[in-house]
DNA sequence: TTTTCACTATGATATAAATCATGTATCTTT
DNA sequence: AAAGATACATGATTTATATCATAGTGAAAA
C-alpha cells in the first residue's frame, strides 16, 4: 500500500455528490482533514478478517473483493465492489473488527477517512445522516436481493449473470479481462470451480461468448439475458 | 386488523432504550403523537409487496414473516421477527413500496410511527441518527450472516438450526408450538416441503425430537447442536 | 533452464436434494 | 355432517451438482 501526497480536495471528486453533496465548506475541510488516499496493487489485502474497523473507505478507481473464510477454511466472495462504492458501509456503524476481508483484485484506489470524524458530521448534520442511512439501506437490499435471486438460479444461470454484471456493470464494454480467477467466480457465485469452468467452457461451445484466457467476449448478450433470467 | 385506542407513553416502553433511548422530551411528544398501535391475527397481512413504505414498524408482541415471491410464483421467506424487532428498518430509507410482504404467523401487536416524523428526528438529533445506523447495520449483517451460513449447511444442519432458534432465542424453552407449517419452514431455510417433513421424521426417529403435530420438544439440544454447526 | 505450483480443462462417478407419486390426517367451508 | 382443501407423511425415481481423477498450460520460483 501506498499513500498518495498530492491528494484533491472532496469538492472536485467525481464522486462527490453521491454522499457529500450537501456538506457545508467547515463540514467539507473536516472530511478532507481526515482522509487519505491509498494505493493498492493487485492483490494486496486492504483490510483483513478481525482488523480494527476506524476508518470509511470508498472505492475510487480499481476493483476489490469482499470475502470471508468459512470453518472448512474456503473462502467465499460475498460481493465485488466498483469506484463509487462504499466498500464497508455496511459494517462501520455495528462492528469494531471486520468479519470480512476486503483485497484488491485491480490496481486500485481508496478513499480512507477518520470514522470519528464521519460520526461526527453525521451527528451534527441530519440530511447528511439520511443520505447515509438512505445509502447503506440500498447496499443491503441490494446484497439480500443478488444473493436471494442467485439462490434460485441454477449453474448456467449463475455464470450468466455474472458474465453479464462485469460486461455491463463493471467495464461497460462486450470484451474485458475478467479480474478474478474462475475458483474466484466460483466462491462468489456459491458453485465449485470445476462446474464454473465447465459452463464457461459450455457457453463458448454454444457461441455465447469467446474466450480467450483471461479475456472474454459477451457474442450473443441477449440470449446470456435469458439464460441469466430463466434460471 | 385493530387499531389499539388505550396506547401508552413510549417512554413506558420495554422496548425504549433500543432505539429510542435518548430522545428529550419534546422529541417523545413527536414520535408519540404520530403513532398508532396495529393488532393483527394470525395469518393476516400486515403489508404486502407493492404498498406504500410510509410508517416505520416495530414489533412488540407475537411474530411476523418477512416474504416475497418469486417469478414462479413460489412465496420465499427472508426473516421471522420477533418482538422488539424493527420490521421494516431495512427499506425504509431507501425503497418508495415495500419489495416483501409482512404477515402475522401469530396474533401481532405492532407500533406503527410516520415516517416523515421518524425522518424529521433524524434530522434534528444526530445521535439517534447515529442509533438508527447501527440497528441497520446489525440488522443487515444478520441476514447477510444467516444467509451465507445457510448456504453452507445441508438439509440436516438447516433444520437443526431453525429448530434451534425457535427453542433458544423466539419462545426460550425446549418444548413448543411451531408458528408455521413445515411448508413455510422449508421457505424459510430453502429446501422442499417434502424433504422438511423427511428431516423432521429423522430427527424424531433418532430421538433428537418429539413431534406432536404443531408442537416440538427439543430432546437432545446437544446433538441437535452438533448437527447445526456440523452442516 | 528446469522445477514447481496454481489455473484451466474435461470426463467419470457419486450423492444430496428435488421431483413424482400416493395415502392419511386434519382443518375449513358449506 | 359431508366435501373439499391443505397439511403431514413416506417411498421411489430423477436430476443437478459436487467430488474424484487426470492432464495440459502458463507463470513464478529456484
Amino acid at each position: 500500500m501506498r499513500i498518495k501526497n498530492d491528494i484533491k480536495n472532496c469538492k472536485t471528486c467525481v464522486y462527490r455528490q453521491m454522499l457529500f453533496g450537501n456538506l457545508d465548506d467547515f463540514e467539507y475541510k473536516l472530511i478532507n482533514d481526515a482522509r487519505t488516499e491509498q494505493l493498492y496493487k493487485r492483490g494486496e489485502v486492504i483490510k483483513n478478517e478481525g482488523d480494527k474497523v476506524e476508518s470509511f473507505l470508498y472505492l475510487r478507481k480499481g476493483l476489490v473483493k469482499l470475502f470471508k473464510t468459512d470453518k472448512r477454511g474456503k473462502e467465499q466472495i460475498l460481493s465485488i465492489n466498483k469506484p463509487g462504492d462504499f466498500v464497508n458501509l455496511l459494517t462501520i456503524f455495528s462492528k469494531e473488527t471486520y468479519k470480512y476481508g476486503i483485497e484488491a483484485v485491480e490496481d486500485t484506489l481508496v478513499c480512507d477517512v477518520d470514522l470519528e470524524v464521519l460520526e461526527h458530521v453525521i451527528s451534527t448534520n441530519g440530511d447528511f445522516a439520511k443520505r447515509v442511512l438512505n445509502r447503506m439501506s440500498k447496499i443491503s437490499d441490494e446484497i439480500i436481493e443478488n444473493r436471494f435471486e442467485l439462490g434460485q438460479k441454477q449453474l448456467r444461470g449463475r455464470v450468466a449473470t455474472i458474465l453479464l454484471y462485469f460486461a455491463d456493470d463493471v467495464y461497460h464494454k462486450q470484451t474485458f479481462d475478467l479480474p478474478i480467477t474462475r475458483r474466484e467466480i466460483g466462491e462468489l457465485i456459491a458453485m465449485t470451480t470445476e462446474n464454473t469452468i465447465r459452463t464457461f467452457s459450455e457457453f463458448k461451445r454454444d457461441g455465447l461468448i469467446d474466450i480467450q484466457n483471461r479475456t472474454i467476449s459477451i457474442l450473443d448478450a441477449e440470449r446470456l439475458k435469458a439464460i441469466a433470467k430463466s434460471g
